[in-house]
DNA sequence: GGATGTTTCAAACGAGCGTTTGAATCGTGC
DNA sequence: GCACGATTCAAACGCTCGTTTGAAACATCC
């Protein structure tokens, strides 16, 4: 029988495997962007990688767990840095209260440096991520949900009292539009083509993207309530 | 050489296969919600169709054929009516200018009727839809951009005139992230829970859903244009 | 420089995949 | 009641999948 599977690793793994390791990641980052969780195939991800087959089982376990990983090596971090420039915001405002677009931009700025910096997959983590948003395989949304929970908790706090307006459904649902709006958009520049025009250069498009999506989603959570029966089913056939 | 796939269908074919066609269409719409179209296996579709196995390659072709079949039995049906509806609003207004909210129920009513109606699939099919735009394979790619070129363009147009202090630009954007909104939002009930906070009862989600988000994105699409400097970067590390 | 534990490797495993086949069955018109 | 095309069916095809195996290679410490 071979070596077990490592439950912890040694001092002595770092060095070599890390490295191992890492490009099973980058490699993964960047099928999965491309064709999806299920359509990338071991095979092709590891040959990618310039790694052995059995190494993704080896250091990872399985398959998912290996999605997994892809996803927390850049959201976890992601998910800190908005939650710590949040604090920083309502430091730095005293006691005075936070705009709507301020919280906005303690959300978005985040992504934003992520999808900038190559270093860190850049554009492909984040269409990962807004592909994942949409899988309905469990072991991907409970995965999510709990990356997430505190994040959106602490932001909904924020909002709430930015926008006393709303009651706390209300900015439930808000928010969960504007999750929507976001990994939408962030998922794919080939979905923009849905749009039949095409959007000319303008330096980076991920950087341009994020500076319109925020006054568009500010002026979404600011919106008065509506009054629940604007939409006239009646009115046809 | 047995029977060559049927280019054409003769007249006595429907009142048996159309039963057979349907099944495995119904069947297909629930398991691709469910669980993906690459994680459903022809196996479990026909099982649950109730039907024999190579059914789907005789009706259909393909694996990849009957999904665009699932999508084009309920899409083109509904933009079409969303056009008819954007085009009947334009009727009755005369010669006045549609409101920005009146043109977003164009889109959202048959979207809403739609997900209401049990006999065309209900939730199910929405949820198909939302998961294939964020779907990168390209026969889903390219078939959806077909499927939405006439009826994007031709709101794109009514939008351009309710809004006029927006580029065609800045106005191709704002269409992305509702489309991105709407698409999120039906896609998942399920994905509701990323939020912690569950919506309570309120006779039926999915109309209230589509209610509650009409507001927020007449907001978002009327809201005045960014400086494009609000998302400050430099401010972190 | 032998012992020990970690990592890589080629090969194989069993299972499941989408699709094809050719015969059986069905429904209809003559 | 037979002929003929449309449809169904059980079986098989060839292939790829995720995972496991056990030995080889490598690193580290005494």
């Amino acid at each position: 029988m071979p070596v077990q599977r490592p439950a912890r690793r040694s001092p002595a793994m770092d060095a070599l495997s890390q490295d191992t390791k890492s490009r099973i990641l980058d490699a993964a980052e960047s099928l999965f962007m491309e064709h999806g969780f299920e359509a990338t195939s071991l095979r092709q991800l590891t040959a990618a990688a310039g790694v052995n087959l059995a190494a993704v089982n080896y250091h990872f376990g399985s398959k998912e767990e290996l999605f997994q990983a892809v996803l927390t090596r850049r959201l976890d971090p992601m998910n800190q840095e908005r939650i710590a420039l949040l604090e920083r915001y309502e430091r730095e405002a005293g006691g005075r209260q936070l705009s709507c677009e301020k919280i906005l931009s303690a959300m978005l700025i985040p992504a934003l440096r992520l999808s900038r910096d190559e270093r860190r997959g850049g554009k492909h983590f984040l269409r990962v991520l807004g592909r994942a948003y949409a899988d309905p395989a469990p072991f991907i949304r409970t995965f999510l949900s709990a990356q997430y929970a505190e994040m959106i908790s602490r932001f909904k706090d924020a909002f709430l009292k930015a926008l006393p307006h709303l009651t706390k459904q209300e900015l439930t649902w808000r928010l969960h539009f504007v999750m929507g709006a976001l990994s939408y958009t962030l998922a794919g520049t080939d979905a923009l083509k849905l749009m039949a025009q095409v959007i000319p250069d303008e330096k980076d498009n991920d950087e341009v993207l994020l500076e319109r999506l925020a006054p568009f989603l500010a002026a979404g959570l600011k919106a008065p309530l509506g009054d629940a029966k604007r939409l006239e089913l009646a009115a046809g056939d």
